[in-house]
This record gives C-alpha cells, structure tokens and sequence, in this order.
DNA sequence: AACTTTGTACAGTAAAAACTGAACGTACTG
DNA sequence: CAGTACGTTCAGTTTTTACTGTACAAAGTT
C-alpha cells in the first residue's frame, strides 16, 4: 500500500518538529519511509498566506496595544477591524475572532471612546457597522488627550489646593519649627510637579493643535 | 450627666455624613443634645494636617500613576518615597505602607526598572537604600523611551517582513487577481503603519535627545 | 398589536494579577 | 566557622479583571 503522509510544521513550535520526529521513528517500525522536506510556503495558497501575514500582523499590533495599557482582545478587535476593508457588524466580529458578541460590544465601546473606532450608517441594514480609524497619527493624539487631559487637570487641582493649604500652615504662628520646614520642603516639591504638569499640557497641547507635527513631521523627507 | 462626643466627619463622604445625623436622631430621643459645628482644621495641630495634606496628593499620584498602567500600590510607594526626602530602606516602606516586605522589594524594582527610583549607597548600613528621582520630565522621557522603544522596533521588524512576504506574493503570477489586490490594500495599510511607527520612533527621539524641551519648554516663561 | 431583530445590562464564572509568608541563598559579623 | 541580617524566590491565597450567557429594552417589521 502507497500512503502520503504531509505534515505541516511551523517554525516557530520547536516542540512540534521534535513530536513529528518521534512519530516517524515509531512509523518506522512498521513501514517502509520516505522523506521529503519541502517548502510550506509552496503548498499554500496565496489566499492562505495572505491571511498568515495578516494574522501575524495583527497580532503584533495587539502586543503593541497592550503596552498602552489595552486588553489584548480588544487589540486584537482593532487590528482586524484595520485590516477588514469594510465596516462590520458585531455578528461579524463575533464570527471572526470566536468570542461573545457582549465582547465584541464592550470592546468595540471602548475603542469608540478612544476615537480608535467609529460608527457608520448604512442604508438598508439595521445592524451597527464600525470602522477602525486608519490614521495611526490622529489615533496617538486622541488617546493621549483622552487619557491624559483628565489626570493632569485632576492633578494640577490637588497640587494647587495642597499648596495653598501649606502655605496658610507654614505661615501659621503657632505651629513648631520642625513643622514649618517640612511643609516648605514639601511646597517646592509640589510646585516642581505643578511646573510638570502644566509642561505636560502644554505637550497634549501640541498634539491637538498638531503643533506637534511642525517639530516631528509625519514624514522623514519633510524639513 | 454631661457628655460631651466629638464626631469628625470627612467631607468627602457623603453617607457617613448621612449616618451620622440618623446617630443623632436616635440619640435625641434619650438625650439632650447641643450642636456646635466646628472646622475639623482647628482642632488639628500642623504635623497631622500636613500629614493629611501629603496623603492625599500621594494619592493623587498613584491614580495618575495607574493611567500609565502602574498599580496603586506601586503608585503610592513613589509618592511615599517622592515626598520622603531621607532614602529609604525596605523595612521603612514596610512598616509605612502596612505592606509584605517582599511587595516592597518587587514593586521598588519595578520603580528602578522604571528609572522612578535609584539605589543609593550609605555607610554603615547593610541594608538597600532607595530614593525617588524627583525631576519629572526627566521621569516622563526615561518611562517613553523604556515603554516604547521595544514594541516599536518590534513593529518595524514585523510590518517590514510582511511587506517583503506580501510584495513577492503580490508579483507572483499563480495568484488570482483578487488575493492580489487585497495584497496590495495590505501593502498600502502597512506601510502606513511603518511611517507611523518611524514618526514615533523620531518623537522618542527628541524625548531622549531632550530637543523636545526647545519645543515645548520647561518653564511657561521660556521663549 | 404581536413578533423579530439588535444591542446592552447584569450576574455569574473563568482567568489573571497582586499580594503574602515561609523558605532559601548570600553576604556580613563575631 | 557558626550565627545573623538581608533581599529574593516560590507556592499558595486573595483580589481584580475579563469574559460569557441569559434576560431585557428599544426599534423595526408584519
């Protein structure tokens, strides 16, 4: 009996090379075999490997993400919706990346609320469709507005009252020597992160405003 | 009988404020009873108000903190140790923070990894000794250029590999005609994301390079 | 009006991360 | 050389976060 065996085997799963060599040591007991190596990339497709290198891509784009403090899912979501030339519905999604359609819908909010995804309108269906934003430039400059606005007005209020209330405690006369000098030491440090966080605005400013892209230009032949 | 009970009630909780006005209704009907209403700040001497103070831009700090995607906990070690202006060991950020010494070890490791904290070396004492890096912006550029570099070159790396994959799949002849436009929408959006990621790797740049401080200046007044 | 279709709230579950205490290794001390 | 003082590793526990399925509300269709 003539019998094909084609094995399949990714590079990158070191374990998996070892498993198939000791399965053909045990084939070998029993029949007569031959080997032939062979390039994946010629079996496959060009569909296929288009679809690999979107994966890989994809999945690169997620672990970058992640660095930005989102879920791996939710980059995930991102990076395919980046890919899928058409908006999509969450059915869509769903079917795609095998998860719960409440997912799809709590992550594509959230992509929503960082400007990273928008909704779109279409005649005829009754379904959301959404659209990931494609200018990686305009994405960086919302996200850190998003994030970072909020924090720094907070923090510049808390420093601004913390100062002030110092400032009342260290000209109080009825407070020890020990006291005073600790709250002065401690209102120059809050007025060196006040000075800080009002550099940082000034930076988000420049991101907004696009300001930003006079000193860094979008691309390098520019200046 | 005269019995005088002193409430202090923080003002930014709203139900205990509530609870205990339902306290004192319960105690009217057994007892007579005054009101004075008194600010809290007078009845405090000036080492537990600047205390107060210093605990809630601590606070501040590690919310702030949390949005780079640094815990809490790790958060409010740095304040402690910002506003602390002796080094620290250990068994102090221990004993301060009510925590496991062996929290402290991993989270002021973190801090050092982060360059938000430095060892510092004293004479006669066996232990390790820590101390904040006070100067922010120093602070933010170290955090940038430590977060960000690895994942960008990353991305260089695996959108340049896929644009080679999906240039040669694209000039193949054995291909459909629709695996091959897709291949070059692909193309197009990857190098897209290529220049992003080199504008980016331009702006950290400018952070470790300092340049950004002609852009955007430390001080207001600057310029 | 009843019936669909669609998105989301919510409660429960699974997975991940933070935190701890005991044990261990290393380096200093007598 | 023991004996002690430190910091860290590791296994186990608690807390938090991510994810799912059901139930429901809103809007569209018949």
């Amino acid at each position: 009996m003539l019998c094909y065996i084609h094995l399949y085997i990714l590079k990158k799963s070191g374990s998996l090379i070892k498993d198939y060599f000791i399965f053909v040591g045990k084939l070998m007991k029993y029949c007569k075999v031959n080997f032939t190596f062979m390039d994946v990339n010629s079996y496959m497709d060009g569909k296929e490997q288009l679809e690999r290198v979107r994966e890989r891509v994809i999945e690169t784009i997620a672990k970058n993400m992640n660095l930005y403090g989102i879920t791996d899912s939710i980059g995930r979501l991102y990076g395919m919706l980046y890919f899928h030339n058409q908006p999509m519905t969450l059915d869509e999604m769903k079917e795609e990346l095998g998860m719960s359609k409440t997912s799809m819908s709590t992550s594509v909010r959230t992509l929503m609320d960082l400007k990273m995804v928008e909704k779109v309108w279409k005649k005829g269906t009754r379904k959301d469709l959404y659209l990931a934003e494609e200018d990686w430039h305009q994405t960086f400059i919302d996200f850190f507005s998003i994030k970072w606005r909020t924090g720094i007005s907070m923090n510049i209020a808390a420093m601004t009252k913390s100062i002030i209330e110092l400032e009342r405690l260290e000209k109080s006369e009825e407070i020890d020597e020990e006291v005073r000098s600790a709250a002065k030491v401690d209102i120059t440090k809050m007025k060196a992160a006040l000075s800080y966080y009002e550099w940082l605005n000034r930076l988000v400013d420049s991101f907004e405003s696009e300001e930003i892209f006079d000193f860094i230009p979008k691309n390098k032949e520019e200046l």
